[in-house]
DNA sequence: AACCAGGCGCATG
DNA sequence: CATGCGCATGGT
């Protein structure tokens, strides 16, 4: 590999790559990466052009190959900036271990998960249509149709044989045909909320940066609730993986409440008051909070 | 066949 | 503000 098209990240403390790789390829067929031979493969869009770029682990760096596009200075340090913000590298997360070996229920996950990282998703357009596809239904399904609308609006790149997609921009999906989503097993209402959301961004009214410009996480929260088709759960899993906001608890998720169920912190969905005090406990730290006991779920493995 | 799945909007108390 | 209900649609 040309020496040009190699970046080297330094790997921080408490930082996992198997467990990114764990997370990026459990057992659900997601359209946006590809894992090959312990190495990560994504399209990645900066300004109107699609680079392509491999991450594997490499000593005590990750190793950025890009593998397709131009490796200018610029690009180098927006990918760079991209990765790390990806897996969230610029996090010291010893705090968080440090609340996680005061509860005898969680402590062992800072063995059994010990680097793991709060993956993202940087593009915040994606993000919300993301969660409005897989709004109460499985994942499986969720990742199917989320795979249909990326492969037939996204761009594509090919390289050595594989196809690599990124997230359809907003203004394509702003004017799609909604019989065209309900096509793609899209209900009635989740397509009219997408292509209100596409609208959204695509005319300027909804983006990451002034989003991000709010005073706060109410504001933000609230910022994203007008909308139609973001309720609550929307609203705080977007701020979660898109902004990175600690207190971004998707309440109510599914997947959540198992895990709490699970750990036996609540015995019923409605006991809220237990859910509340454990969040208390890990103030600055909830979303990472979410994001292990997410982690403890045992995945369903499809045939 | 019935119940479930990483909810949401809207109408009521 | 909390609760209840209809909604869509595939997976198990």
């Amino acid at each position: 590999m040309n020496s040009e098209r190699t970046i080297l990240i330094p790997i921080p403390a408490l930082f996992s790559f198997d467990e990114c790789l764990w997370f990026l390829n459990r057992n659900y067929d997601d359209c946006l990466h590809i894992i090959k031979d312990g190495a990560i493969f994504k399209s990645i869009e900066i300004e109107k052009e699609i680079l392509l770029i491999c991450i594997k682990e490499n000593g005590g760096f990750l190793e950025l190959d890009i593998l397709v596009g131009e490796p200018s200075q610029e690009n180098k340090a927006y990918l760079v900036a991209y990765v790390r913000e990806w897996f969230d590298m610029d996090t010291n997360i010893q705090p968080f271990y440090d609340k996680l070996k005061t509860d005898g229920r969680l402590a062992y996950m800072t063995e059994r998960y010990k680097g793991l990282r709060l993956i993202g998703i940087s593009n915040l357009f994606e993000a919300i249509c993301w969660c409005i596809i897989g709004q109460q239904i499985n994942l499986s399904f969720a990742y199917k149709v989320k795979r249909r609308l990326v492969e037939r609006y996204g761009p594509r790149i090919d390289f050595n044989n594989e196809s690599y997609y990124t997230f359809p921009e907003p203004e394509i999906l702003a004017n799609v045909d909604i019989d065209d989503l309900k096509a793609m097993q899209f209900s009635q209402q989740k397509a009219d909320y997408v292509i209100g959301i596409a609208k959204a961004f695509a005319s300027g009214s909804l983006d990451k940066e002034s989003l991000r410009a709010l005073p706060d996480f109410t504001a933000r929260k609230k910022a994203l609730t007008a909308h139609k088709g973001i309720g609550a759960w929307t609203a705080n899993y977007a701020l979660m993986k898109s902004l990175k906001e600690p207190e971004g608890i998707p309440h109510g998720d599914i997947g959540l409440l198992n895990a709490l169920s699970s750990h036996n912190i609540i015995h019923e969905r409605s006991e809220t008051s237990k859910i509340e005090a454990l969040f208390s406990n890990f103030a600055g730290w909830e979303s990472y909070l979410v994001f292990y006991l997410w982690r403890s779920l045992t995945v369903k493995v499809l045939e």
